[in-house]
Order: C-alpha cells, then structure tokens, then sequence
DNA sequence: ATCAAATCGATAAAATTTTACCCGTATCTT
DNA sequence: AAGATACGGGTAAAATTTTATCGATTTGAT
C-alpha cells in the first residue's frame, strides 16, 4: 500500500521524462524507454509504476496522461500549497526567485528575515517581512509548508518558532539536523551530502582509472 | 571494504556534531549520542563508524580528532579541489557566493555563462567568464570537477562541453538526468526529488492526523 | 494465419541496509 | 573490592530494495 521511498525519489524524474514526451506528441512510453532514458534498470520502473496500480499494455507500454496523472496524484502535486521562506540570504532569495516550483504544487508566498537591513527590501516580486509578522501571517493565510534557509545556528530557534505557528512541514536547507515534535515533517535538502556521495564516487572511479593505467604501462 | 552509500550521505551530518563537540572542548563521544543528536538509531552509528576502522572505548566512546580525522578522510575532504560553476543564474550565483564549501575541501575558482549580458559582471568575488575560455580555463587550471546550474534544456550540452574539456566529475543541480560516459561521475542534486519526500511525508502524516482527530470525535 | 519481437505482470531470488542480541570491558559508585 | 551501568564489537536476524526469471499478451511481419 505505502509506497517506498526510493520509488518516490524516482518519481519526479518519471514526471519530467513523461512531460517530455508528452510534449513530444507520443501517447505512450514504455518502462524499456524510460529506463533507458533516466539510466535505470526497466524492471525497476516497471516495478515502481505497479505501485501507483497503472497498467501497461504489452509491447506497447503505459499510457503517458494515465501516469502523469497519477504520479502528479500520489505526490500531491495536483493541488497547489502555498509556503513561505524564513532566511532572506543568497539561498533563500535564489528561491524566491526560482520559477519552477509551480509543476511541484509548490507556491512561494513570502519571504521573511530577521535583520532590519533586508525587511523591506524586494527579492523577485517579494518584499521581505519582518520576522514579527510571522505568526500573523501563518495563522492568516494557513500556511503549512515553511522552507528554511537561515544559518545553521539559528534554524533550530526559526524551527521552534515555525512549529509554534502551526507549520507541519518544513523543507531545511540549513545544515543542521533540526528537532521537531512527531506531529511535524522535516526534509532537509543538504548539499554537504550530495557533495560527500560525488566525492566518494569520484575519488574511486579517478582509483579506478589510475589502476587502468598503470595496467596499460605493463602491457 | 567498500562504504555503503547510505553511510556516506549520513558522514557530513557526523562531521557537524563532532566539530560542534569539539569546539565545545569534548574529547569522546559515544556513539548514543551522536545518534541523539541525529536522530538515528545508535547500533546504526556504531555500524557506520566501525567501517572507518575506528574502535571506541566502552563506557566511553570515540575519540572525537580521531573520527573527524578519518570521515574527512574518507569523504577526501582533506585535499581542497577546484572546481567551476557553469551558469550565473539565481541558483549558481548563490552557489558561487556560499562560503561554506571550504569544509567541504571544495574551492570554487571560477563561474562561466554563456549570456553576453552576465559576462564580465560580478557575482561575488568572481567576474563572470565566457563559455568560450572554458576550455582553456580547465586545461591550464587542471579543474576536474565542475558545477551545473544551466537551466534543464541546455544541460545536457553544457555537460557534453565539460566531459569534452576533461572534466571528471560533475555536480548537477539542473532538474535533467545527464548522461556521461563511464569515466566521468554525475551527481545530480534535485530539489523536486527533495521536495517530492517532503511532500508525501507530509500528506501520510496529515491524513493520520485527521484520522486521530475523527477517532477522538468518537470517544 | 503463423511466428517473431517487444513488453508487461507476478513471483521469487539476490543484494543491500537496518536492527536486534549477546557478550566483554572500562568506569563509577558504594 | 564488588557490583551496577554504559558502551563498544561481532554475529545474526529482519526489513527493505533491487534484480532475475518466466509465462502471457499484443503487435507487426512473413
């Protein structure tokens, strides 16, 4: 019933290759097709489109609206949530500005900060608040998404302060692993992270390549 | 022999408390509390560091220098390493502003766009390059990794440009799967994917939130 | 009309990752 | 000095995720 987690990671990359498509005029694609396309095993993705309880036609493939639709569905992404932003910096104005959220049901809706110099000043088509209107403007627009891009050392304090509003899902970009109460989500999107995987990757496959040299010189 | 991934993507997280500890004047630290404080589960930490090849003293812990040490080590974030970004946009000029890849033994040197408008402005202390001297820039620099902040449409040929150049690794935040040849690393850091766990994380506790609210309506 | 090729779906095997369990050891308390 | 406690380490079990296998179905070609 639930789906696992790794399926949903690959999803919004099905979508993308899917809108491709779609765009491309074709009706339907084929788990062969779009493994190939995104560099996955096929029956990986087959088994992933099972858990959203589409059917496939043999030698023909899946039919593109169905699983748009359906994976757009079980992401939640067909309706639209309104979010704010606490940390008005490089991060945070970077996505303010970002245009791409709309395809995730994502909508910014403002942008706040602490520090008198930025409150006031436009980033994109927001105008920074104060970290005072907060609460108000939570309560007022029922907001539950807040995205958090202030420094590490203060994201657990604009937690508590988020959580204490009422926000039940925070999207951390702060490298700091925050505490939260179990009736709240948080996903931390870490670049420290994705940097330690390439590094890993990438000083075992520069190993490998050295070994392959020196394996030529023998010859 | 070889770190399990999941392992890998939890390093940097340890990495933060231990400096955090040790900047607090701690010398030990137990492998409970480095869970604790991550949220994890404690046998899980001591599994990920006995693959480092530390061993802890019972009663008392790890020795702090002594894992910060050897998970920089693994990560190769002891050895500083060039890299370029390639797009000037919102998201590669807050990437390029971002001071805090130093820990990460990541120095960006240079950041390059093919807009003519962008070319020669400054994007913190970098002047903006032309698409025309990457090559070069990456031959006489000896740059092996770069990063990819060009829209989704023009990634794949950025990507093809650097492979072409020499580059050996690649961090990719443009929402597209690229595709290298066998020698060269991609890492693709995606906020939808990011979001997408988010999302559904958020929708399965709402829902069971709402059926805890109609359970006490029955009481 | 028959056969080959492509693809799906279900089940099961393999691989990976997480968690549990038990024992030994160092420290602290009384 | 003895015993309780906190913790590490090793092995094994459990859970999760990925991959393989095989039969069934649809299309297109001969």
């Amino acid at each position: 019933m639930s789906i696992p987690i790794p399926t949903i990671k690959r999803f919004p990359s099905y979508l993308r290759i899917l809108n491709q498509a779609k765009d491309a005029g074709k009706k339907y694609i084929s788990a062969t097709n779009l493994a190939e396309e995104l560099g996955l095993n096929p029956i990986q993705v087959r088994k992933d489109i099972s858990s959203t309880g589409i059917e496939g036609k043999p030698k023909i493939g899946f039919d593109i609206e169905e699983l748009i639709h359906y994976i757009t569905h079980v992401l939640g992404w067909d309706n639209t949530t309104d979010a704010l932003i606490v940390g008005a910096g490089n991060l945070g104005s970077a996505i303010a500005r970002y245009d791409g959220f709309a395809s995730y049901g994502l909508k910014i809706v403002a942008i706040f900060d602490k520090s008198t110099e930025k409150i006031g000043t436009s980033v994109g088509s927001f105008t920074v608040k104060s970290m005072e209107s907060l609460n108000r403007f939570i309560m007022e627009n029922r907001i539950s998404i807040a995205v958090i891009t202030v420094p590490a050392i203060q994201a657990q304090a604009v937690c508590d302060l988020l959580v204490k509003c009422g926000i039940r899902g925070i999207w951390n970009f702060a490298p700091k692993d925050l505490k939260v109460p179990e009736s709240v989500v948080v996903q931390r999107t870490d670049l420290a992270t994705s940097f330690a995987v390439l590094s890993v990757k990438l000083s075992k496959k520069l190993a490998e390549s050295d070994d392959l040299d020196s394996d030529e010189d023998m010859i």
